[in-house]
DNA sequence: AAGCCCAAGATAAACGTTTAACAACGTAGA
DNA sequence: TCTACGTTGTTAAACGTTTATCTTGGGCTT
């Protein structure tokens, strides 16, 4: 444990311990000879500034909480990813708390999250309804709501993806390949992003005059998920084309697909959501909806820097497109 | 912000500061009637205790850090990921740090996560050297080094997984099935863990009079590692099986085998490390070694509680052992 | 009934910073 | 030469906890 002091320092420098603090935080002017003593002594001693007593005392405090649904799904892991390099680069340090897919977990580790005392939040509810504990600091607090929200009027910033195209668009590469009996692998279809995408999957393919999808629940264990699906194509006749609504369904489709033998997509077409490396490196590289990952994590970091230092304008929602990467895992029926 | 002291509780409760503190942290007796009058107060006030105060007196911080190389590698977050749900439990926050696989980025990171004054640290180095931070703690500050250990007698507590033995087996799997062909995908051979892996698989070679394996440093990038091995493809005769050291130089491979064409297993054999959902996602699904990463997290943690609580018993080097998980990417050439 | 001890609360002193207020010392304008 | 001011450094007072020490009062023992 370093247990080296600003007043070790300073005598060490032969200053005030004022002057250490001006010189380590440059927020007072200090000679040049003083501040290369200081620095000198800094270093021979490897002091390092207490965190706990500079934030206590200054108020400010260079944290900002991260919290995520789960860590099992890759989509919020490259999220967290981005957002501490960035903070990295800002001087802030990011504190990453999981909800694990429970509310009650979630408010739990939040609570935690609040002992910190952060400059601001990120958060990615593991529901639609944003935890009690940050409605009650919206205004007080920055926070940014990231992918799953709720609605979008709460007083909430938020960064989202429109979910309602990706879904249209998807839908519609479909029915221009002629396809007209589509499947969805939902996880959780009261999310609101998922709701949203089969929305637009549906709303798409009534336009066309096409069934709307059916829908498979498989949660968000990708294991189960592939059993729940395997079940569903013993019982059920067969769509010509899948669609998988998160990285994970989609790896469950991908599995059950396997182990039922039905190729793709000669026997079955498949569309991913989300686009990470492992749907790509396969015979048949699939045909997927990228979420722009790194550009929610930038508009997120970027508005609550914003908000951190005094922006006031109103509730801003920022919403990004996810665009279709048409690769090889659609037939044409047509 | 909650700008709620502890002052502003015990006005409510009628009682003083120092009650207050004692009905939350426990560590005195407190009537039940003045227990439930705080309870309600802080309750009713929402207080949190302010950690940096807390911290800052008491001396004792329930922080641990954690280091990673990067957030890119699945078996990175994995390991984060299993790490935060214990801390978690047993009341600790975790900050967790990206190296981001350079030494200096990473001496910077490490720099800031020691104000926070953890009360213990689980690092996982960039490069086989552990940080000259952490050297210079070693003995006053309970550390865990995981996976990427240089040589493991340098006072050091680890927890690794045993590579030779890993490679020794794949080989084995390998030889026993009439491959004498085999090429290695390698990250980074230089790593400590990858070193030994390469050469668990050269010695089982030589052992069984078959030449040894040949390397091709693919990096860790998934894309430009693809490109590599395509090109080595195109100037080499194949052998006849392939083995990815981490997950993304499986992924690498599986990659650079699909745009060349090259069946698996009939064209070539390919066997990965690290075991994920993905890999086991495909009509021939792979053939890998598992690393027990929940062990590995598990032992970790357990083992730096035990040190924090005080445990003093000589440097230890857990070992853990990977399994082969035959599946149906090798083929039988016998 | 006197003396003692124990339990339960209160008081006040830290913890290591930051920062407002102050002192000292030129320098320059009049 | 004197005043005013700017510059550079110091002193000391916070910040919100935890905890060592002290106070009080009631119950036991004798």
């Amino acid at each position: 444990m370093s247990k080296v002091t600003i007043r070790e320092v300073a005598e060490r420098a032969g200053v005030s311990i004022a002057t250490v603090s001006n010189v380590l935080s440059g927020r007072k002017a200090v000679t040049a000879q003083l501040t290369k003593r200081v620095n000198e002594a800094a270093r021979e001693l490897s002091y390092q500034v207490d965190r706990a007593a500079s934030q206590l005392r200054s108020g400010r405090t260079q944290v900002v909480g991260v919290l995520v649904p789960n860590f099992n799904d890759t989509f919020f892991t490259a999220l967290v990813s981005r957002i501490e390099s960035l903070a990295a680069t800002e001087g802030y340090q990011v504190v990453v708390v999981s909800g694990q897919d429970n509310p009650d977990v979630e408010a739990a580790r939040l609570d935690a999250l609040m002992g910190w005392r952060p400059s601001g939040v990120i958060a990615i509810p593991a529901t639609n309804a944003p935890p009690a504990l940050l409605c009650r600091e919206v205004g007080s607090l920055p926070i940014i709501l990231v992918d799953r929200v709720g609605q979008d009027d709460l007083g909430f910033d938020t960064v989202t993806v429109d979910n309602y195209a990706a879904g249209w668009e998807t839908a519609e590469h479909l029915l221009d390949n002629g396809h007209t009996s589509i499947a969805i692998a939902s996880s959780v279809s009261a999310f609101r992003p998922i709701r949203e995408r089969i929305r637009g999957v549906t709303e798409n393919c009534l336009r066309h005059k096409a069934p709307p999808p059916q829908i498979i629940e498989v949660g968000i264990d990708h294991e189960r998920g592939a059993d729940i699906l395997c079940d569903w194509l013993d019982a059920n006749s067969h769509p010509t084309a899948l669609v998988g609504m998160t990285n994970v369904t989609t790896l469950a489709a991908l599995s059950a697909l396997a182990r039922k033998g039905l190729e793709i997509p000669d026997a079955m077409s498949l569309i991913g959501f989300d686009d990470y490396a492992w749907m790509t490196a396969r015979k048949i590289p699939l045909t997927a909806v990228r979420q722009p990952i790194e550009v929610i994590a930038d508009r997120a970091w970027e508005h609550l820097m914003f908000r951190i230092k005094g922006g006031a304008s109103g509730v801003e929602n920022i919403v990004l497109s996810a665009s279709l990467q048409v690769r090889n895992s659609v037939a044409c029926l047509a």
